[in-house]
DNA sequence: GAAGGTGATGCATAATTTGCATCACATAAT
DNA sequence: ATTATGTGATGCAAATTATGCATCACCTTC
């Protein structure tokens, strides 16, 4: 990049440690490079290398100088190629960063249907609860965020908001199946295993049993859904989930009942991406796509 | 820094919107300035403007790459501060933003005390509300923020929080000057000047007015302290305000009585950086001046 | 003390950048 | 409709800047 050639200069001087040989592997004259380096000591005001007799070697401010250029470099690089993503939207790149609900099947269903029509697209899939989310959003390390509930930063454009109501998971065997709702109380006598205390369910379970204490036998807790979901095949135990973490086929060996709403808050899965942000021509299909999506399971989604 | 320099132009053509725009403030011809932006858009191999009728307007991978060349600058500056401070050169510069009521005496003070030190280093003081101010920081327009009250993203470090009671302003001869402590009620029957609606204390004011309607007289509202001290002592109104703007000299022909906290809550002033940014050395130690001067006047600083 | 390395510099030349004039186009006012 | 005014793009000559050669001054090694 031409812009930034009398930094590469100074990089490769550096590492070089030679005035001339840097010259010979950037195929320009010593005089030229030398004169390079002077100009920009000149205008920063310090010099950047100690002249020995042996070539130079950088100084104190060199080496702050130095990594600094390192630095520019490498997030030139990332720049670039995120512009070469962008460039064409059928060989994009689209990074996403979810909840562990919709990790589960949601997104795995929108990946493959959303990669038959555009196959040359490539993903980056990342978990991280709420806040962290948008914090890797603003940190540029996602493009699109799906997360839990409370939205915090200002910086995190929702696009879409589908409310989940909490439903009690068992065994498709257990006594409490195929009720058409439970109150939390319901589930006293049975052992209980609660997802982890970052996540978002689990936290409108902290407040609801804040409000009203109910003598609830937990006997563990887990922030694997896959490892919930066997378990309450083994032990007649319940658990709690959204409905965009459940199976769709009705063959599932697990069953599900909704929890009446007075007892725990529904959760809301916001979909949304960084404000102020223009998305890639990829990200902004996919998010297209899973808004439409979302709206067709969840008729409340707003 | 002429190695950037192209960089620094096309930051500005993206902030001007327009080519002929950012010539005249660069002072260049707009055919200089435009064949360097096409220049480097050949070499980067895609277009970082759309050109439109009414001048251009960045696209997305101009948007990506203008914010690269932000993040570029603001690291130079650490750097060039960071080298200045090794070579025994207190030279530097510091931007900050704040709101107001940090604006009128307690920044001025600062920044006189930390000059009579450093004389060497420039400063640049914008001012805007919680939120803006923080999208400020996150923009790189600012290295240091001070805002009251709620600090919205999480990108937003806070280095240290100093709680402002809520004080009742009057001229020093009004009837209720000199009291020890007033409730909001006592402030019926006097025409009230009230801060605009995006201040900190304004909101605080609005909070406890939602809770427990008072018949306020609300004259008017103001954005300017200069005008309200002024106005104050014209009417024998009332006004809202946080010992951090108010005259340190006892002298000064306004008072003050601070409202009791049942019914006024707290505000806090928050000082603090972008997260996970390094500041440069001036601004670092500018900081912590602000920081140990806080901790002197409110002695709750946190 | 000579040989071979280093970076610095004067000067003429080469390469690049700039500014003027102008074009093509779109919008807004007349 | 028509004009006026704004925009970015472009050909060409002038101005500016960077380059390369030759050479210097210096140091280390042989």
């Amino acid at each position: 990049m031409r812009a930034l050639v009398n930094l590469r200069y100074v990089e490769t001087v550096a590492r070089e440690g030679s005035i001339r040989k840097a010259a010979d592997k950037l195929a320009i004259t010593s005089t030229a490079l030398n004169r390079r380096i002077l100009a920009l000591e000149e205008e920063l005001g310090y010099p950047l290398f100690e002249r020995l007799p042996s070539g130079v070697r950088l100084n104190t401010a060199g080496e702050i100088f130095v990594d600094f250029v390192r630095r520019q470099f490498s997030d030139l690089e990332r720049v670039k190629s995120q512009m070469a993503d962008l460039a064409g939207m059928r060989r994009g790149h689209i990074s996403v960063i979810s909840s562990p609900e919709a990790l589960k099947y949601f997104l795995p269903e929108q990946l493959a249907l959303y990669r038959e029509q555009y196959p040359q697209v490539t993903f980056d899939i990342k978990r991280a609860y709420g806040a962290e989310a948008e914090a890797a959003l603003i940190r540029l390390e996602a493009d699109i965020a799906l997360t839990m509930e409370p939205v915090q930063s200002p910086q995190f454009k929702v696009m879409a908001s589908a409310p989940q109501n909490v439903h009690v998971m068992m065994a498709a065997d257990h006594p409490l199946a195929g009720k058409q709702e439970m109150r939390l109380r319901d589930c006293i006598g049975y052992p209980v295993i609660l997802p982890s205390p970052q996540n978002g369910i689990r936290q409108l379970i902290d407040l609801s049993l804040l409000m009203t204490p109910l003598p609830l036998a937990v006997v563990g807790e887990s922030d694997s859904l896959d490892f919930l979901y066997t378990y309450l095949k083994k032990e007649q135990a319940l658990s709690f989930q959204v409905p965009i973490a459940q199976h769709r086929d009705a063959e599932s060996s697990l069953s599900s009942v909704p929890l009446n709403t007075r007892d725990v808050k529904r959760g809301v899965l916001h979909v949304g991406h960084l404000k102020d942000r223009v998305l890639s021509v990829a990200a902004s299909k996919f998010l297209e796509q899973i808004m439409t999506s979302l709206a067709e399971s969840f008729p409340d989604t707003a």
